[in-house]
DNA sequence: TTTGAAATCAGTAGCAT
DNA sequence: ATGCTACTGATTTCAAA
């Protein structure tokens, strides 16, 4: 897009994974000055290529045992926004895709248990206007969880 | 889980949405000293609440124009290790569960076009031995992406 | 892009609650 | 057991080249 070389990819891949590294060791994995990857960092901001950071929680310390997906089928697409502004005020739903395929999105959402996960579907999400079925995928085990991948070439 | 209590919460909170805040700033919107707020957050790590950290990379700035979902059904669900092994190769895969529903899988795939996402999916995906088939849902939009939510109680 | 100085911040230890 | 103060060294920021 906006001409990122390869001095930002490397920057990039090393801070993705850790955002609390000091920039003086970036600098020296780089082979560069450290006013560099200052200033690199703060370029890649202002592009909006780095959109935040954060401390990565494990969820199950929250006491959130189960993670699932659900599919949401829609009476008709276009009521996607106003849905979606439901959606909003439930802070268990964590991702929300308008998507193709047998849904008309698709959301992740963490709960405590079943019992919470009932009351999330029935309670919050089914009784939206518009929403006409959920199918739930419960995720049994997450085996992959990576940030994505720093392409080499652009 | 381990007695995680409401200063905790806080300082996950916070943390969460900023991996570079200065923990001054922290101990000041928490009410307690700098060390507090070094302690707690050392103990969250030996506790493995908190599991790392890093910069957020939107996707669109690196190429990644295509977000998808590809759900995997397998000829026997055993076979899910022997299939997860391999989809570890794949770094366009950034996610991957095991699930209830449709599918024995679901995996979160990003690509750079329609090509590149034909090519993952026929010439690596399908090809693994034990996939007998897989069905793509096309994230047209993502309108929710949020940090899990830090319980008030517990 | 680099360097170096000034300002800010992190991490530690010992004390107090 | 947890938080606080004070200290030391590391890191970030900002200047000029």
């Amino acid at each position: 897009m906006e001409k990122i070389d390869n001095l930002d990819r490397q920057i990039l891949e090393i801070i993705s994974q850790n955002a609390r590294i000091p920039f003086k060791d970036v600098a020296a994995e780089c082979g560069v000055s450290r006013a560099a990857i200052h200033q690199r960092v703060q370029r890649l901001i202002d592009l909006g290529v780095i959109v935040g950071s954060g401390y990565h929680v494990n969820p199950k310390s929250l006491g959130y045992r189960t993670c699932t997906y659900v599919g949401i089928k829609l009476e008709k697409g276009s009521m996607y926004k106003a849905v979606v502004a439901e959606l909003q005020n439930i802070p268990e739903i964590v991702e929300c895709h308008f998507t193709t395929g047998p849904y008309t999105m698709l959301t992740k959402v963490y709960a405590c248990d079943n019992e919470h996960l009932m009351d999330l579907l029935n309670n919050r999400m089914q009784e939206i206007p518009g929403v006409v079925a959920t199918e739930t995928l419960i995720s049994l085990e997450q085996s992959i969880k990576k940030e994505i991948p720093i392409r080499a070439d652009k």
